[in-house]
RNA sequence: GCCUCUAUAGCUUAACGGACAAAGCUACGGUCUUCUAAACCGUCGAUCCAGGUUCGAUUCCUGGUAGAGGCACCA
């Protein structure tokens, strides 16, 4: 937010290197780190090195050679609007705002752009994110909660950046997987599926993992055990082969059990306020995937070895003209002419490309899958798709459990929505015994935005590529470094405001003198300096793929604002325009932290 | 065997190659007749090892050690 004044003495800089042959190293500005100061600042350090390899500065050491520099342009700047004095120390260069003018122009624009503070300028992208893409048959557990939560956030982001985006869903609905739970059910279940939508997901979860211990074969068997085991097989082998062939009852047992896992991953999208724009379902991507083969085999991107009883395979490394091994070589059709996941990963990217015209497409799917997704970008990129280098694997660790690795086969997974329901309990609770002046028709709503403000928070607060432990204790903690420490600094903003009887039209309008001449309190400086870099925070997380940036600084946000409420009182302020003053950068801190915790996937209540 | 990721305080985590490595939890000590103490203030405490590049390395490179993951007809 500082670039006018930035630029101006970027130049006068430059021009006084250039008169007096100094060798200037690119400029890198950085806010001043030193809390309660303000301003911007640049070191020399390059810029004395550069001259030191030049054979100038007679060995002074660089540090000392940088502060000669930084002293030296500290001397030529002279005066500039808005600035009030610079100074050079340790070979940083430091530019101190005129306090007043800074806080008012930051204020001023946060109250001005409310919602759309810290949007982005429109990047004529367009941006596919695919998250969410559990399989079908199975519950959705807290591994997947990471990915959906981590997709969407990171949606909201390079949206709020300013590209255009486009939410997707892949859920594999088809596979061995699928087939072992519609056997289990038609065969001992049938009719007795329970009522409610997250009951009925879950109970299919569980007839997976009795199938699976039916299936699998045991150490001391008896003969007769075995033959059970191996009708089962067969039995199971034989609907696979019905329902690949399209036989009609099969295929209604797969649309009606099928269904009521959707309905399940619907609701809890909904839970998470996920509002997906597209679904691919990894059954409609089958059958078309393979036309691909044919194409890939014809560009001489495939080989075909079908005639020597192989598969169709891709040479990826070879075919790059790579010598070292890279992406090695996968198989794109089996020998018996079925896909796989890569054939059907190249087909989407293919619809998604062609039909969808996604410039960047990001992919939120665990960093196991890493080899996976890499080779086939740079499949893509052999097909001839520009869009393969804009193609982005965000890879996230897994989830796991004190006990050990979530294991669906085994049962033992934590399911997203028990966890859920324990955090909105959880919060409830709290509330009873300190939320006085929230209404008993507003508990509910705000112990859900609570609960899972703690448990989004959780996800987002670790960087991606690190595995999660998941500890129930810790991901449902209100205290400290949390999503209810954010939400709690944005009701304490607002609590300042209602009782000021704030509106938005009578502090914005002209009727209030809206300048800050008065003296700032370090809170108040480093609360406005935390507000002005929201809008470049936005950009840093979109850029880098990371929520984990916006959560930091959420959190910061947070911190200084916590800070500044117990420092300053701002209804005892006795000066009426400081006191105004003072109303409106709670406003402005309250717009941000809204806008910070929107983008989280976290709702901002008023009141808890 | 090859490849990828990770290693920071007792625990869980931050830190565009730059100023005193930042927090939370835990422990201990303070702060509610004042805009809600889900908060604030203070104390204790850390960069896996060895080299290298650089004026400067937690950050980049090489080699170790430890952990996790992946390596063609699973997804």
């Amino acid at each position: 937010m500082f670039t006018k004044e930035q630029q101006l003495i970027e130049e006068k800089i430059k021009a006084y290197c250039k008169t007096s042959d100094i060798a200037l190293a690119e400029l890198k500005w950085q806010s001043i780190p030193f809390s309660g100061e303000w301003g911007f600042a640049t070191s020399f350090f390059q810029t004395a090195a550069n001259e030191a390899k030049l054979g100038k500065g007679n060995k002074v050491p660089v540090p000392q050679k940088a502060q000669e520099i930084a002293e030296q342009i500290r001397g030529q700047i002279g005066s500039v609007e808005g600035i009030s004095h610079i100074e050079a120390v340790k070979g940083y260069l430091n530019i101190y705002f005129k306090t007043s003018d800074y806080a008012r122009r930051v204020v001023d624009e946060v109250l001005a752009s409310g919602l759309d503070f810290g949007r982005g300028a429109a990047k004529r992208e367009r941006v596919m994110v695919e998250y969410a893409q559990p399989n079908t048959h199975h519950s959705f557990h807290i591994g997947h909660a990471r990915n959906t939560i981590l997709g969407e956030a990171l949606a909201r982001l390079v949206e709020f950046a300013g590209f255009e985006t486009i939410r997707a869903s892949y859920p594999g609905d088809l596979g061995l997987g699928v087939i072992t739970v519609m056997w289990i059910y038609d065969k001992f279940y049938k009719g007795q599926e329970p009522e409610g939508i997250h009951e009925r997901g879950q109970w299919l979860a569980k007839l997976y993992v009795e199938a699976t211990a039916m299936l699998e074969k045991k150490e001391n068997e008896t003969p007769e055990e075995t033959a059970k085991r191996e009708e089962y097989e067969a039995e199971r082998r034989e609907m696979y082969r019905k329902w690949d062939a399209g036989d009609e009852s099969v295929r209604e047992l797969w649309r009606v059990t099928r269904e009521w896992s959707l309905e399940e991953l619907r609701d809890i999208l909904r839970m998470l306020d996920v509002k997906m724009d597209v679904w691919f379902f990894e059954s409609e991507v089958d059958e078309p995937s393979k036309a691909i083969v044919d194409e890939l085999i014809a560009k001489n991107i495939a080989d075909d070895e079908r005639s020597q009883g192989g598969a169709v395979i891709v040479k990826i490394d070879e075919k790059l003209g790579l010598t070292k091994e890279k992406y090695r070589t996968n198989v794109i059709l089996r020998a018996d002419g079925t896909t796989l996941y890569l054939t059907k990963d190249l087909a989407l990217a293919k619809v998604k490309f062609e039909q969808y015209h996604v410039d960047r497409s990001i992919y939120v799917v665990d960093v196991r899958q890493s080899l996976h997704l890499q080779q086939a970008f740079a499949i893509l990129k052999l097909w001839g798709f520009p869009q393969a280098e804009k193609c982005h694997h965000l890879g996230y660790g897994f989830v796991s459990l004190p006990e050990g690795a979530m294991s669906a086969r085994r049962g033992r997974v934590v399911m997203f929505k028990d966890v859920a329901d324990e955090a909105v309990r959880r919060a409830f609770s709290v509330e009873a015994e300190k939320s006085a002046d929230v209404s008993a028709k507003d508990r509910e709503k705000i112990a859900y935005q609570i609960g899972m403000g703690a448990l989004v928070y959780s996800m987002l607060s670790v960087d991606n590529n690190k595995d999660i432990v998941f500890d129930i204790n810790e991901a449902l903690s209100f205290d400290g470094r949390t999503g209810p420490y954010i939400q709690n600094a944005h009701v304490r903003a607002n609590s300042i405001l209602k009782k000021a009887g704030w509106q938005a039209g009578k502090y914005t309008g002209t009727q209030v003198d809206k300048s800050f001449d008065y003296e700032l309190t370090k809170h108040e400086i480093e609360l406005i300096e935390e507000i002005s870099q929201f809008p470049q925070k936005v950009q840093q997380a979109a850029e880098e793929y990371r929520p984990l940036v916006m959560a930091s600084y959420a959190y910061e946000l947070a911190n200084t604002f916590h800070s500044f409420y117990h420092a300053v009182n701002v209804m005892q302020t006795e000066d009426e325009n400081t006191r105004n003053a003072r109303l409106r950068l709670v406003a402005a801190a309250k717009q941000t932290l809204a806008n910070a915790l929107r983008l989280l996937d976290i709702q901002a209540p008023d009141v808890m």
